[in-house]
DNA sequence: CGCCGTGTAGGGGGAAACCCCGACACTCCT
DNA sequence: AGGAGTGTCGGGGTTTCCCCCTACACGGCG
């Protein structure tokens, strides 16, 4: 092939890179063109080299990969990222999509996983581990679950009035009543008086419960 | 190949599928194992075959991919879906994310793509077209940019001690100080001096900013 | 018409938060 | 050896919150 798929390997591990490199060089459109033990030479190769494709361990020492990641990116902005990891810690997937990965994928994955997810990448698609996916999917899931009207304190929430719903917005903010009775132009007393009946009727004690509940129904923003 | 990838093709021109079917055929790890011009069809050959992939075309007659998606889904859940589209709206990949496919490809895409998409998707990964892909880093991108500017106070964050930030944590979800100092073991009296030192060095006024801020970090959940 | 929910406001008292101090131990760095 | 940072606690005073109760006007509803 006229124009293979310039690959670059960071991981720490000496071995791992090796033994990816062969399994990645015997495919005859995949060429490892530079190796990094760490994120900063990682970066610094990102930027020498400008490869297609950068396959990137999260765990090095000194200066991981999602550190790297802006880095990355920022210096070579064609290239793809596939992000190697060993935890299937979904907030990392989070982290990585948002930093400009292009890939996630686990080290306990199948090798034709690895080439398959190269080449997507490579391509310009996402990729994003089988594992993963799945979290993703049920979390989009769970979103239009979670939308369903029929949760009770949803139904409590929605039967408070315009003030009380406003107090109730205001308080999980962090407001003090002496902030929402300036910002509403009602007296603080007035203010007490909203708060209390609210806390009643959706069967709060104390802000801490208000503050999670709002933050379950997604009132604040 | 023993167990080659079982593909269902949706789309309403009969054409296109012959095209499709031969090149996909060519593969010797892929097999056609049906067809199907409409939405209904492709979900009845769906429950009755349990294929691993189906590409799904969104634009067909009587019974289009997107509402054919839910259907399947349910009838065949270990089934992937690759929807393909002549259509590049940002729009739809939302909505078949969120129906549960797997994957999202235009028609305008190579044929590389479409072979690399449905080995993707068929190992349990997420696939999405090139150009889409870039849509969504782009709008990553203009997310962390849009932080920018808020970067000066996360670094304050990261510069609190760790019991600093817990303090910030669990103030910020509503925790009185009584709460955590039973939450953490500690005197009420050496929460109120981890508090006020962590305010000073966050320059905040009271409690309304402290939840923005944690807001805006999105350090709560 | 009277009841109920709502918007508005207040009094009073105890509890909690907040603010400005000081204190001591322990670690790390210079 | 000394200072900076941190983890831990306390006193004392001012402000705010929280709770219970009262009050009145207005609109809807049986």
């Amino acid at each position: 092939m006229k124009n293979p798929i310039r690959i670059v390997l960071a991981d720490d591990h000496t071995v791992l890179r090796a033994g990816l490199k062969s399994l990645l060089s015997a495919e005859s459109d995949l060429e490892v063109v530079g190796e990094a033990g760490d994120g900063i030479d990682c970066v610094a190769l990102a930027a020498e080299l400008q490869p297609d494709v950068i396959v990137l361990d999260i765990n090095m020492p000194t200066c991981g990969g999602l550190e790297a990641l802006p880095a990355i990116r920022e210096r070579a902005p064609e290239c793809r990222v596939l992000v190697l990891t060993m935890h299937d810690d979904p907030g990392y997937l989070r982290t990585v999509l948002r930093s400009g990965g292009s890939g996630f994928l686990l080290k306990q994955s199948a090798a034709d996983e690895l080439l398959s997810a190269i080449r997507s990448v490579a391509e310009g698609g996402l990729y994003v581990s089988p594992r993963h996916a799945r979290v993703l999917l049920d979390q989009a899931a769970a979103d239009t679950a979670r939308r369903r009207p029929d949760d009770e304190n949803h139904v409590r929430y929605r039967s408070l009035s315009d003030r009380e719903t406003e107090i109730f917005k205001l308080t999980a903010l962090g407001h003090s009543n002496a902030e929402m009775a300036e910002i509403l132009a009602l007296s603080v007393k007035t203010v007490e008086t909203y708060k209390s009946r609210m806390m009643k009727k959706l069967n709060l004690d104390g802000r801490a419960s208000l503050v999670r509940l709002a933050l379950e129904l997604d009132v604040l923003h």
